[in-house]
DNA sequence: AAAATATACAACCGCGAGGTT
DNA sequence: TAACCTCGCGGTTGTATATTT
């Protein structure tokens, strides 16, 4: 395929930052044709303005559209950018047309300024979203917690007043779910261990910060074979519905009372609860309606939510560990 | 207060996709 | 079917501003 020869070359045609005349001048013309631009090669000539087409198009398209939403992003927004970036990459402009009035250019810069490095300081690599490994250096006091040893360095800080028994079964919980976040993508073991480890929680009356458990979820929704931050549990879209959905696909025995594991026999107690998930694929390929709906019978489990303040300690030291 | 460095973000550039001739 | 043309994407650069030394 032959390339035509880009307007921008041209001698004469002004290049850099624009002009408050300019952008006048822009968006005065696009205006006057009802918001429609026509041809961008053609709109210089048109305008009278001194730019190549494509000037004016990324001037208009990332700074000049009415629609454009200015200002700081949002917490919301920015789990949603981290969301999205988890299941489809720098697909910026994808990830754009999920945030109403921004653009793929504001997306991708505020990744690159401001997320990244957020990602970073947090031991999370920006590119897999897993966890970078524990001799990962950065600048930052956070960068060497990774959440198992800051869960175990809890353990031990609670056990540290005495062998208590309800310490000792939170240390045994937590074992067992990192045992679970770290060995496989198996759902159903999964699913088996995470309903083994309510099982625990509710016989000991203890609670434990949804952080864990929302972890748990994550690797539903990516596939990771590791914990992941708890913002990844925002996730509405397409994509990650998707991902969702193969795995629940090749993993249709995913109700533990069809598992055979003995963690999924630890887990009967749970089954109505499970059978109750409606986790069944959606036929013929259909995307799943929503995944934040799709977890939410998990996420009201019995105990599984609650914290109470004698709890605290455990609530600090985990979401420190996830802060970003 | 000035210089150096870091940060934020607007803008540029090259390329591929897809439509048209 | 190949050549041409335009658009839009994603990576990168340039520059203004903020912060640190």
């Amino acid at each position: 395929m032959g390339r035509s020869p880009c307007c921008c070359h041209d001698a004469g045609v002004k290049k850099g930052p624009w002009t408050e005349e300019e952008d006048r001048a822009l968006v005065e013309h696009i205006q006057r044709r009802g918001g429609h631009v026509g041809s961008w090669r053609g709109l210089p000539k048109a305008s009278g303005l001194n730019r190549c087409g494509k000037s004016c198009r990324l001037r208009w398209t990332n700074y000049l559209r009415p629609d454009i939403k200015r200002g700081n992003f949002t917490d919301d927004e920015e789990r949603l950018i981290i969301s999205l970036h988890a299941a489809i990459g720098n697909k910026w402009s994808t990830i754009a047309t999920h945030l109403d009035g921004r653009t793929d250019n504001e997306i991708k810069n505020y990744w690159n300024t401001h997320i990244r490095k957020k990602l970073l300081r947090a031991g999370v690599d920006p590119v897999t979203h897993q966890q970078l490994p524990p001799d990962h250096h950065v600048d930052g006091p956070s960068a060497a917690l990774l959440p198992e040893s800051l869960l175990w360095a809890a353990a031990a800080a609670t056990l540290g007043g005495g062998l208590d028994t309800g310490a000792l079964m939170q240390a045994q919980l937590l074992q067992q779910l990192l045992h679970a976040i770290g060995s496989n993508n198996d759902t159903a073991n999964l699913i088996a261990n995470l309903a083994a480890a309510n099982a625990m929680l509710n016989s000991t009356r203890s609670t434990l910060p949804n952080l864990l458990l929302q972890g748990q979820m994550n690797m539903l929704s990516t596939g990771a074979n590791y914990l992941q931050p708890s913002y990844l549990c925002n996730i509405s879209s397409f994509a990650e519905q998707n991902v969702v959905q193969q795995h629940l696909i090749s993993n249709t025995t995913a109700c533990p009372e069809t598992s055979s594991s003995s963690a999924a026999e630890q887990a009967d107690q749970f089954g109505d609860t499970f059978a109750s998930c409606d986790v069944a694929p959606a036929a013929d390929g259909a995307p799943v309606e929503e995944f934040a709906g799709l977890l939410e019978p998990m996420m009201d489990l019995p105990g599984l939510c609650s914290m109470e303040s004698s709890d605290s300690f455990w609530k600090d030291i985990l979401e420190d560990s996830y802060r970003l």
